[in-house]
RNA sequence: GUGGGUAUAGCUCAAUUGGUUAGAGCGCUGGAUUGUGAUUCCAGAGGUUGGGGGUUCAAUUCCCCUUACUCACCCCA
């Protein structure tokens, strides 16, 4: 026996989440699940942890490296998800020909990548995907830029931008200036034209890539397109001519704008942008990146795109499909510098407190009654001084607290006090106690 | 993974050129004659100064290692 205290505390880059911080998460997680449900998305989960080969496949060496990965005791090369979006290839791989198509999930959950931290970026965090595979139609395209939208507002934010683009119109303009063979280098370096500025991107561009400096002037030109949607279709479609992948993709673009506009959605939260590019490359079409104005610095809270072949790895059978993933940390994050949470450290809306431990039973009937119309309440669980239970009911961030001392009780009744205004009124304890759910509702909202 | 910065109570910070029992505010717990919180007053708990090693009569202070946080790069949500 050792009396050798351990001293708690967690890995690097993984964290604790108290009530305060875990509660306006859950709601997140709730407003998401409630959007993509909406739209008939269902949802699934897989395992944390997965056969290596599996993980490995897609296998741009940076992924290896940042993926948690050992040998379990039964000797499997085994690593931990680092993203949903490959778990969901295998899934649909495996289970492709039982779903039909197509098939709309969503998928939130924890992800483990072993890089190095930096503020908001942990080595576990959640993504919370939604994705439709097996159609290739422009219509989920919209729909994907609907859902984005929606999640949005749903969340409570009504100044973003929803910022689209369309990887046929990059590729071809690319091919058009013969640099199509490095396209994964010339879009990363096009991606961080906002950080960087122009002319960082061009150096870059012509030493990754070896392009001449006609060659970054061509893919450049994008760059100087600016204007309203409209305007920005306008000047695009001139200098996407003569070449029918660049074509396709402004077609699918005006068809994407049109639809939206259609459905209400304005230049104010959907621009077109053909500067962004997205650093993933297997992106092939639409894609989408999603700033706060407010907050723009956070960078992209909801970003996706449209690929070709999902589970080109694991099944000869072809997976097309589109899909986004919601930045929940960073959303979090930008909600807290906006002030768009409330300090709450309790899921209950009500504090039923314990005056007397001998009318403990009125005190849970109360709690009862009001949870049976749905009012979340709590009994506290000591009978200690009333100025205690107050301070822990201020505390908590409850919004009421009921008090049923002898002077109420003798009276049938009981007094609630509102705690943000202090106002305290005195209402009939009964069975039900109908005229209290009532009158809380009234307060909840 | 590469390079810079930081580390003192739960939180934000002090501690005179290295000097003796490391302080404050907020927070927390309890009390101010028996039933009212966020604004009073009093008291209390809580630190081997992130951890380990070294230099020194003496280290929170100087040096090395380690861990964590943080910024930039890389990459990305």
């Amino acid at each position: 026996m050792s009396n050798q205290i351990i001293q708690p505390r967690t890995l690097k880059g993984f964290r604790d989440y108290l009530p305060e911080s875990m509660i306006p998460r859950e709601r997140l997680m709730e407003v998401a699940r409630s959007v993509y449900r909406s739209y008939g998305f269902s949802p699934i989960d897989t395992p944390a942890l997965e056969y290596a080969e599996i993980l490995c496949g897609k296998g741009s060496d940076e992924t290896d490296k940042q993926m948690f990965r050992f040998i379990d005791h039964g000797k499997r090369d085994v690593g931990m998800r680092f993203d949903l979006t490959v778990p969901l290839a295998r899934f649909v791989a495996q289970h492709g020909n039982t779903l039909g198509m197509p098939f709309k999930r969503y998928h939130i959950g924890p992800v483990w990548r072993g890089e190095n931290t930096q503020a908001g970026r942990y080595r576990e965090f959640a993504q919370c995907d939604f994705d439709t595979i097996g159609t290739r139609s422009v219509a989920s395209d919209i729909e994907t830029g609907l859902v984005i939208f929606d999640l949005m507002k749903a969340i409570g934010f009504d100044r973003f931008k929803i910022r689209i683009n369309n990887r046929k119109v990059l590729n071809g303009l690319l091919q058009k200036n013969d640099l199509g063979d490095h396209s994964v280098v010339v879009l990363r370096a096009l991606d961080k034209l906002a950080k960087i500025g122009p002319e960082k991107v061009k150096a870059e561009m012509m030493a990754a890539a070896n392009a001449s400096a006609a060659q970054v002037e061509g893919v450049m030109q994008l760059t100087e397109i600016k204007g309203s949607n409209q305007e920005v279709l306008q000047q695009l479609e001139p200098l996407c001519q003569g070449h029918d992948l660049a074509e396709e993709g402004v077609a699918q673009l005006r068809q994407l704008v049109d639809a939206t506009v259609a459905v209400g959605i304005t230049d104010e939260n959907l621009v077109l942008d053909v500067s962004i590019a997205r650093g993933l490359d297997y992106y092939t079409g639409t894609i989408f990146e999603t700033f706060l104005d407010d907050l723009p610095g956070i960078g992209s809270v909801c970003s996706g795109g449209r690929y070709d072949n999902l589970a080109q790895l694991y099944t000869k059978q072809e997976y097309p499909g589109i899909g986004a993933s919601l930045g929940l940390d960073r959303l979090l994050t930008a909600m807290q510098q906006l002030e768009m949470i409330e300090p709450v450290k309790t899921s209950a809306d009500v504090m039923v407190v314990q005056f007397s431990a001998e009318n403990l039973n009125t005190y849970l009937q109360i709690a009862a009654s009001l949870r049976r119309q749905g009012i979340k309440t709590e009994v506290f669980p000591d009978a200690k001084k009333l100025k205690q239970q107050l301070k822990y009911a201020d505390r908590q961030g409850f919004a009421a607290v009921i008090v049923a001392g002898e002077d109420e009780l003798a009276q049938g009744k009981l007094s609630v006090k509102t705690m943000a205004d202090k106002n305290q009124v005195e209402l009939p304890l009964t069975e039900t106690n109908q005229e209290l759910c009532d009158f809380l509702k009234e307060k909840l909202g």
